[in-house]
DNA sequence: ACTACTATTAGTACCAGCTCTTAATAGCAG
DNA sequence: CTGCTATTAAGAGCTGGTACTAATAGTAGT
């Protein structure tokens, strides 16, 4: 993951529980150490990225001065550098491939047209009684393709008809191909195979509401 | 798609090609119109977003106050602007992540009969761009009441048929009733009906494959 | 030729969010 | 009481802008 500095050594999930819950209590009532600061301004940084000296500031009790000396002892660059470089990695990204709002890896995108990413199934995407995909994972896989066909400003799962022919196993990848059957105005039908070495673990037929900003439901 | 506006209908493969090359050559030496220029603008901040007004300006030969009036009438945001946008849709992707074991918070289960569940919509399960939560998370509510409702050792979705009638917004809560309709020895037809506040927001009708160690696919 | 109008350019004041530097102050340890 | 660390303050300067006013050039209409 071509993740900034600042960001690194953070746990992706935690970065967005954090980065969700973002009720910014100060730090307690009682001072920290400069040592305890310094630490909990670097997580704090690395959890939430996108916060000015001045907040910080706040949040610690302390002055905006003392917080960009810590900044500057940690090396922890400013706000808008940091911005920057989460864009840049952003870019990257593009560059490898991999999507946004999307499970599994995007490796081909013609919109509008046609679609194909991969998934690999790891111990977190099964039931560990047998070692079989749960559903969902292959689904969201799928409607996330289909999402991400849509050459529109928004793109929206109406309903869609689906049909796993066969398990999928750990270790196993999952190769997901998308194909836009039919555009009217207003909605897009796009079919999703799915494979496993060339052999059909899913079907699904995606009804999808394009654009029309607030049509029916989410994916 | 979740890419800035200003990026929008760009390819996205273009985008990295472009501003991976970078050699700016000064737009001709002949001075184009004010349409043309505009236009050419639009394109170029498309394609490379991270460019100043002034660089702008010296690249179409124009002075910056010129740039500056342009994407106020083409409504193209300064480059900090640009560049914060393109960075929070990057951290969209680290929310998007998590998908995991069970969906939802089962509050009631009658094996083999009904079931229910809830899930409060958070930041993390919808498009940032409109906050509606991304349809796979709501089917994976669904099915996994599907595979908890079957009391048996394995439950498996072989098929279903969904159908998303409104969009769930972030601070919402589903609510999933999930009710067996059919059993026969081999599969069982589970119906669910999901709910904020009373008003329906997704249907959905499972097949599950059950006990029948190694049959269909995983949910 | 005069007027109207558009496009372009210039200049000023202001802003956020900093950096860099100098300097003052508080608190504590030896 | 001295020396040291930590903290805070104050001020200048930077980038990349916004918002506004105003001057100027060029072109078209009558």
């Amino acid at each position: 993951m071509a993740l900034p500095a600042f960001l690194r050594t953070a746990s992706l999930l935690t970065i967005f529980l954090i980065y969700e819950t973002f009720v910014w209590k100060k730090e307690e009532t009682m001072k920290k150490s400069k040592k305890e600061r310094q630490e909990l301004l670097r997580e704090t940084i690395k959890l939430t990225p996108f916060i000015t000296d001045e907040e910080l500031a706040e949040k610690f009790s302390v002055s905006v001065q003392t917080i960009r000396l810590d900044r500057l002892e940690l090396s922890i660059p400013e706000l808008r550098e940091r911005i920057k470089s989460v864009a840049e990695t952003k870019l990257d990204d593009v560059k490898a491939l991999p999507l946004e709002e999307v499970i599994g890896e995007i490796i081909d995108l013609q919109l509008d047209e046609s679609a194909i990413s991969i998934l690999d199934i790891k111990e977190e995407h099964v039931f560990s009684r047998n070692k079989i995909a749960r559903g969902h994972h292959v689904f969201a896989q799928a409607n996330s393709l289909a999402v991400a066909i849509i050459n529109d400003e928004l793109a929206l799962t109406a309903k869609a008809n689906i049909r796993f022919s066969r398990p999928v196993r750990v270790g196993e990848r999952v190769v997901a191909k998308a194909k836009v059957k039919e555009t009217t105005q207003e909605r897009t039908i796009v079919e999703v195979n799915s494979y496993v070495e060339n052999e059909p673990v899913f079907k699904g037929e995606f009804t999808m509401y394009r654009s029309a900003q607030d049509t029916k439901e989410g994916s």
